[in-house]
DNA sequence: TTGAAAGCGCTAACAA
DNA sequence: TTGTTAGCGCTTTCAA
């Protein structure tokens, strides 16, 4: 009986166990659950009831238990975000504008970082279901192994897929148009006068790490390709080189510029790109726009920090991860509604000339 | 009846209730307390049955349901971090190394942003408590106002103060020596000729929150002023303007640079202190370290992509959040430990001169 | 080594 | 409007 409970609980230490619901009843001369819809918000409960639940829950310091309370409506109000690195800035603010929609939404959120390892990926999927978070962020690690996503999938978790996406999984979907930005800046510096563009491609070999294929960085490298396509112009493989990190990039940039034919513009897929990029131009001292011109994804902070500042491809980070959260809200509320696809807009902003010297 | 339940289910469309470990024992042949001492790996288990509950609980895909472990246990292995925002890299770093050490003591994270403002401060830790995390990592918005948090602390919440702290709260702490690191910093500077350093100091009215103090920023502040003092350098009034975010230490040092009596080295106490100030010498065409001295905290990315790189205060921010799990984990385990104050060494990278002109 | 049964704190169906 | 009661899925005594 509870009675048992209680005798024992005035034996504890102060302070060790917080006030139950069944506490505020006690102290309010109530029933549980009138205690509990006054406090819940729900059902129908007199003014005079409410008021005297309401003073007994202030006096008795009473917090809700949220673990119970997920227990019997089989809900968390959690949400999962399941991403590479909440280190890399753009992932930051895909969390914070996830953790805000999450927020309006009543939702909290747990984070779980996967460094692009599907094996990471699978473990931290395993904790979020486990965990029976109510819908899930993914920025998938792997084009190739999902199984466990589909599996997550089949078994009617919500999941939403940002930044980048798996086809095969019947999910929704909030990504950027990735390929017209791409497409669009390098016509751009094509326009401008630009035949020799260069750009670092995703790949190569990693010690750390087995390679994974994402569409985000492929769409932009496709985007690439087009563009100079369509201005008729060939694209030579060694103005292609694979790299990844700031590291691998400018270590490639730099073979690039020290070997013939240099490039007269260089457009980095990302904001490790762009830095090693910049790396590589700063080593061979060469000025932007007057020896190379330089532009590229993502607008960070430090882009208008440079002399000229660069002329990037902005994304909306924070809005892909408030629209992430949005989704999951409305499946989570409507379950049988069709997967649905959301591109939000880049946007172009040139800052330093793109024009060649 | 349970048998009811079961009933149910069958009629309930495909995968909408996931396999309980009643339904495994059911499967196995066995009680739940035996399937749940397989399956949980505690109290003993014959290998027979042990292998015929792996099996079942293989077959039916069983998922171990945290949220019912966590109500009987009391635990729900489970962090919370209350930071002032994801999206600032610092604080973004700080989470991912707290998110690993976590990990490592199988915790998950609950991550929530307060904006610097005690009200979202006090909201998250309700929710935070609400969801009966095991410990809470805090970097307090505000050393004023903390009767929250003084109340969270006295009924036994678990908390670490990160990166900055309030002193009247008996938790353990986890800071880096600011004060120390920009004392040094600034009597480099000196040593290196300059007389005339200007540091914007943290403050001022902001028309979107109120002011908050915070012990970070003022160690700091305070370390200047001590290197000057200790130098027998008077500190004019108007080399300490106050400021607050990239935009207004911007402004504020253009004031300064365009005055009497303009600094030859400029202190930057945080990052976007950092970026304020080189918008700033680019504003004025100033180079470093010709024209001016440029130094101060957080060894960003994009410090090391300007022409010369600049000389900064390296922060241990993973660590910081590392450190922080541990002592969580640590408190948790043995709750009457006394209070601890961790504080990790910065580290001083002199990149580009210091000398004046 | 196993099973029966109590109960964690809450919600929700039903009855009064 | 209120109270009674049956669980949610798990762990954990206590017996067998």
């Amino acid at each position: 009986m509870s009675r048992a409970r209680y005798t024992h609980r005035v034996t504890m230490a102060s302070g060790a166990a917080p006030a139950s619901i069944f506490d505020v009843a006690r102290e309010a001369g109530v029933s549980r659950a009138t205690a509990a819809r006054a406090l819940g918000g729900y059902g129908s409960v007199s003014e005079r009831s409410r008021a005297k639940v309401l003073a007994a829950a202030a006096k008795l310091d009473y917090s809700i238990n949220a673990v119970a309370r997920s227990m019997v409506t089989g809900r968390t109000m959690t949400l999962g975000a399941l991403v590479a690195d909440v280190a890399n800035p753009f992932f930051a603010r895909v969390i914070r504008g996830f953790s805000d929609g999450a927020r309006a939404n009543d939702y909290d959120v747990i984070l779980v970082n996967t460094d692009e390892s599907p094996a990471k990926e699978e473990r931290g999927l395993r904790v979020l279901m486990e965990n029976r978070v109510d819908g899930i962020l993914l920025t998938p690690a792997s084009l190739d192994k999902h199984e466990h996503l589909q599996a997550a999938v089949d078994r009617g978790q919500a999941v939403v897929q940002v930044d980048r996406y798996i086809p095969e999984l019947e999910t929704d979907v909030v990504v950027v148009d990735n390929y017209d930005a791409a497409r669009r800046a390098v016509s751009r510096a094509i326009a401008a006068g630009h035949t020799r563009i260069a750009t670092p491609e995703h790949g190569g070999a990693d010690s750390k790490q087995e390679f994974c294929r994402i569409t985000t960085m492929e769409d932009r490298f496709r985007g690439y390709l087009d563009a100079m396509a369509n201005a008729g112009i060939e694209v030579p493989d060694r103005y292609r080189p694979k790299a990844r990190h700031r590291e691998g990039v400018r270590d490639a940039v730099l073979d690039l510029l020290r070997g013939p034919d240099r490039p007269t513009a260089l457009f980095g897929l990302d904001d490790s790109f762009m830095l090693g990029i910049v790396d590589a131009a700063n080593a061979e001292n060469l000025a932007w726009p007057a020896d190379i011109a330089i532009f590229g994804f993502d607008d960070t902070d430090w882009t208008t920090v440079l002399r000229p500042p660069l002329s990037v491809i902005a994304q909306p980070a924070y809005e892909l991860g408030l629209c992430a959260a949005e989704a999951l809200a409305a499946r989570i509320a409507d379950p049988s509604r069709p997967p649905a696809m959301t591109t939000l807009a880049t946007s172009w902003t040139e800052r330093s000339s793109l024009a060649p010297a």
